[in-house]
RNA sequence: UCCUCUUUAGCUCAGUUGGUUAGAGCACCUGACUGUUAAUCAGGGGGUCCUUGGUUCAAGUCCAAGAAGGGGAGCCA
């Protein structure tokens, strides 16, 4: 039998007149009395093939067999189309059936919800939607990896699994191959680790940062993108146990260059969305998110607002005395709730927002501290650190970044203040001991990428095989 | 983890003040139709009303507990 063509190719190169061959799935099939309309999807672009059987040319009982979601393979010649959905179509001449597929098949032509569709997330990757998110995934992930080789920045692995807590990020799940039932414990109840794999207690990482500063500060610039986990019970639409996280650490780089790298690194990839996925993100805003192409476009072409943390707070200082409410309280020193986030995104910039120069006590101990202390009410506040977040509408904090302590002496003092175990962290403090230098990262969830770039509104839905508490089948 | 909402046919949902035989659309099956576009038209089959307990002459409907799921919050990416 002639060669396969994918779908997606006869659809843009095809000539018509000529042979050929399409395999895939049937989204739908459409009878009359002489004629039948299949409509065919192979997975290569989310744009159907119309098969055109004559009745007369195939047995009856194989043409019962083509049902929605059923695998076929058909040849015949590529024609114009009579109809004024599609301008080609193939006229079949022979069709194979590969598989049936059975009426209790979950995934129905008709819409189903989200959470439905969520049960069968081994089959709701032939659905329209999924299909469109998964090949916009693949899409992201390239130009992730395109934007930093292009710019000189190394893909540097970082472990999955780990003996340290990096910032006590979250909650770990724990590698072991002990018995659980039968653990070896101390005087004290406690566990002993030392004839465990490792030797010692292991998890897997929340973050890749602290072994991408040792690849930083040895290759100039590197960026880790791989799979995280966090045991947190949060339960929400922006968390997952397991996402995929990119790292980006750069020697040499003050505040502004860390700034502008994660504007420019976003707006690559939604632009390369825009350039590469117009017939799935076409599909996305009628279906999904009437609201998208216009967001992506507005987010390439506009400035993302620089905001001091201490403005911040003068601005939402400001709304609370013209009467905004607020459910909490939002002083000098509190950590901006999602509400506060939102307003300043979503009601008072209408753009995204750089949000920058903590204070310290908020932050984690890894950041820069910032030489001057900010003025608020006139007076003089507590000391603030170099970090950057990225506030986007709808989905809040896309991006967590700061420029990094270089000092060695403030380091052990930040990790001192905060009963970090000192042991654990040795091989990182090395990396200020030796040579140390001045250098930032940033750190971005893809999923978080994912929501924004696709307009899905449940991060469970921009990931094949989720994973949340109480939820890891397939 | 907290607050809140939901759970009725394979799917999406309706179901009045508690009342006797629980409905619709889609899907499926049968039939009709010379070109359909999530085709259309006619007919048919299909129910542990999430679970347990309670109130009542009577519970899909009211009450309690539990389970699963959604939304919001916290934590964060």
């Amino acid at each position: 039998m002639q060669k396969r063509t994918k779908v997606v190719d006869i659809l843009k190169s095809g000539v018509v007149g000529s042979d050929v061959v399409a395999m895939g799935w049937v989204r739908t099939k459409r009878d009359s009395k002489t004629v039948v309309f299949i409509a065919l999807n192979d997975g290569s672009t989310i744009n159907n093939v119309q098969i055109v059987a004559d009745v007369a040319n195939f047995d009856e009982e194989l043409m019962k067999q083509i049902t929605t979601g059923a695998c076929i393979c058909v040849a015949g010649k590529l024609v114009e189309s009579q109809g004024s959905g599609q301008s080609v179509e193939i006229q079949a001449k022979e069709i194979k059936l590969f598989g049936d597929c059975p009426a209790d098949y979950p995934m129905q032509k008709k819409g189903q919800s989200m959470e439905y569709m969520r049960q069968y997330a081994h089959m709701r990757l032939r659905t329209n939607t999924f299909g469109a998110v998964m090949r916009i995934r693949h899409n992201m992930a390239f130009a992730i990896h395109k934007f930093f080789h292009d710019k000189g920045f190394f893909y540097f692995h970082t472990p999955l699994i780990t003996a340290s807590d990096c910032e006590g990020a979250g909650q770990m799940f724990q590698v072991t191959t002990k018995n659980l039932y039968d653990l070896k414990k101390d005087e004290k109840g406690s566990i002993i680790y030392d004839d465990d794999f490792f030797g010692k207690q292991a998890s897997l990482t929340v973050s890749g940062q602290l072994e991408g500063e040792l690849g930083a500060t040895a290759l100039g610039q590197i960026y880790t993108f791989g799979p995280t986990f966090r045991a947190e019970n949060s339960n929400t639409p922006r968390h997952l146990a397991e996402f995929w996280m990119i790292e980006p650490e750069i020697c040499f780089y003050d505040m502004d260059d860390l700034m502008a790298l994660e504007e420019e690194f976003i707006k690559y990839c939604v632009k390369w969305a825009l350039d590469n996925c117009q017939d799935d993100l076409n599909f996305l805003n009628k279906m999904i998110d009437k609201g998208l192409l216009e967001r992506l476009n507005s987010v390439v072409n506009t400035e993302f607002v620089h905001l001091p943390y201490t403005k911040g707070i003068e601005i939402l200082q400001e709304a609370i005395k013209n009467g905004r409410k607020f459910e909490f309280p939002c002083n000098w020193g509190d950590d901006l709730a999602s509400e506060h986030e939102r307003y300043l995104v979503e009601e008072y910039f209408k753009k995204p927002v750089i949000m920058t120069n903590y204070p310290k006590a908020i932050k984690a101990f890894y950041m820069k501290i910032d030489e001057k202390k900010p003025v608020y009410n006139g007076k003089e506040m507590a000391e603030t650190v170099q970090g950057t977040d990225v506030l986007f509408p709808q989905i809040g904090e896309i991006i967590g970044g700061s420029v990094r302590e270089e000092s060695y002496d403030k380091l052990i003092n930040e990790i001192n203040e905060r009963n970090i175990p000192m042991k654990d962290m040795w091989w990182y403090l090395d990396t200020r001991k030796f040579g140390s230098c001045p250098h930032a990262g940033f750190g971005l969830g893809f999923e978080r990428l994912m929501l924004f770039v696709t307009g899905m509104a449940n991060i469970r839905d921009v990931i094949p095989f989720p994973r949340t508490p109480k939820n890891a089948d397939f």
